[in-house]
DNA sequence: CTACTTTACGGTATGCGTAAGCATT
DNA sequence: AATGCTTACGCATACCGTAAAGTAG
């Protein structure tokens, strides 16, 4: 049996051309490396190296040997990089969210139910969070569409409905009701990364213009202090978090009115049994 | 960099189910295992067991990881299988010889020349000599035919010619030449792993029956004591190891002459020079 | 004179085995 | 009782770093 340090010693020696450069780099001394190699050539019972008094060099089988220890020493990060990589997949529930409102009321509830996990959140359209849920990418994910597929095991978790936050002067605030179209030809403030929203645009408001917001203070700031219509939802308006001096008002479309579905495999209910019981208890969203 | 040894230790518990069993096993102590699998843990920085209080177990990523060990080990092995095989390789001259008589003279010779290295002889018909040589399968070949090969060196080694020994009395012994044809519908004693002459059996010879003798002592024992005509060659009677009691008559075909053929890749004409030289010297066969 | 390898030496720390403790079957 | 894991303790030895010697360019 070759230990790996001795491997990676006469790696290092290959690869720097003497000792003193790989001792230098590997953070030990010249004898210790000296020590090493003639461990190494005793333990395989085979001559690696071209002696003279003051130069070592690798022979013909020194050579070899550096490039097959290579491939030992690859063996060896791979097996470390995968079996951390396992545990690491074993404290992980990955969930792919459709929309931030789901983000931002489940994700402490996963963190309260499965204590110590750690969570990996990703925010996307969900036309593919079916398939990723499949593939084991995603051990749960929110949707905005019901489920329909019988590996797929769903409960509802919430519910979301649209409003835009208008200047109390918008002519759109004496509508009796206001639609998408009515917004078309306007400049709108949006929050980026908002998951599945964001195929409205372009959509009923072929001639609105999207001013996208990257950053969230800056939203609040253009929000609060401009005169642009911003979007926002039951959500923000339950909880309070309403901008001063505007007025937020439904929109009708049905589009603007979402259900949301927590799903898992069906195969992994149990697993999840706790948590799906909790946002039963809960009146989210 | 985890250390083989841990690995090794691993494997052993996964494969023996207790630290007892492992220990045993890898003829060290049991308490020796215990330490070194929370080094294992430790130095990963993953959990790979179950532990009651008197029992260990893997847990789901020590499962795995018993597997991804079990391929680093295979790779250490591998390792040191290559690096000594390769060390052999070059400590070894391999050597294809057509007849035996040419390998029991050659053989001291390279041996003498070649001091240290480790002969490999191996005997065959030399069809496939050639090709073998330039495969590097072998370093050198005895052929008994004449080489057309511009990438292949050779010198004449020898000269063998084929003798029949026959009983005083046999009625052979009074003709004026004796052809291969005239032994058809006879016992004739033969030795095994002849190389090249094996093709004879059979050719000019239909109806003769060739008692096939592996062992070299019941070769001579069946010649000398029985009344079979036998096969000898001119390097056997020239050293005077000669039957008793027995005539030994030349075969006058042609196929039962024949010179030797020493080769080499011409590219390696230079490494083997002192041999070619030395057969220049040595009047043999 | 500089750069490099090797040997020698002394200290340390790693790792082992024995013994003992404890829990489970 | 028997089996099996763990902890504690004392010890061997393997390995390391420093120092020094020797050699080649």
């Amino acid at each position: 049996m070759i230990e790996i340090n001795l491997l990676n010693q006469l790696a290092a020696f290959a690869k720097y051309g003497t000792l003193s450069a790989a001792a230098e780099k590997l953070h030990t001394s010249q004898p210790a490396l000296t020590r090493s190699m003639k461990k190494l050539e005793s333990d395989l019972g085979v001559s690696l190296f071209i002696r003279s008094k003051n130069h070592l060099e690798l022979n013909e089988v020194g050579v070899r040997a550096a490039k097959y220890a290579q491939d030992v020493l690859d063996a060896d990060g791979d097996f470390e990089t995968k079996v951390k990589a396992y545990d690491r997949s074993l404290r992980t529930i990955s969930i792919g969210f459709c929309a931030p409102v789901p983000q931002s009321v489940l994700t402490p509830i996963i963190n309260n139910v499965f204590d110590g996990m750690t969570i990996s959140a990703d925010m996307s359209d969900d036309s593919a969070f079916i398939d990723r849920i499949k593939s084991h990418e995603y051990h749960l994910a929110v949707l905005h569409e019901k489920p329909d597929d019988e590996d797929i095991y769903y409960k509802k978790c919430g519910h979301e409905d649209l409003y835009i936050s208008l200047m109390p002067s918008d002519p759109l605030t004496f509508y009796p009701e206001i639609h998408l179209a009515d917004l078309d030809g306007r400049s709108i403030l949006l929050l980026s990364r908002i998951g599945f929203w964001a195929n409205f645009s372009g959509n009923k408001t072929p001639n609105a213009t999207y001013l996208l917001q990257v950053d969230q203070v800056s939203f609040s700031e253009l929000s609060t202090n401009s005169s642009y219509p911003s979007f926002t939802s039951s959500y923000y308006i339950r909880r309070g978090q309403i901008l001063e001096g505007k007025v937020n008002v439904a929109l009708v479309d049905p589009e603007c009115h979402t259900d949301y579905y927590l799903v898992c495999l069906a195969s992994e209910k149990n697993k999840y049994k706790l948590l799906f019981d909790q946002i039963a208890e809960t009146t989210i969203l």
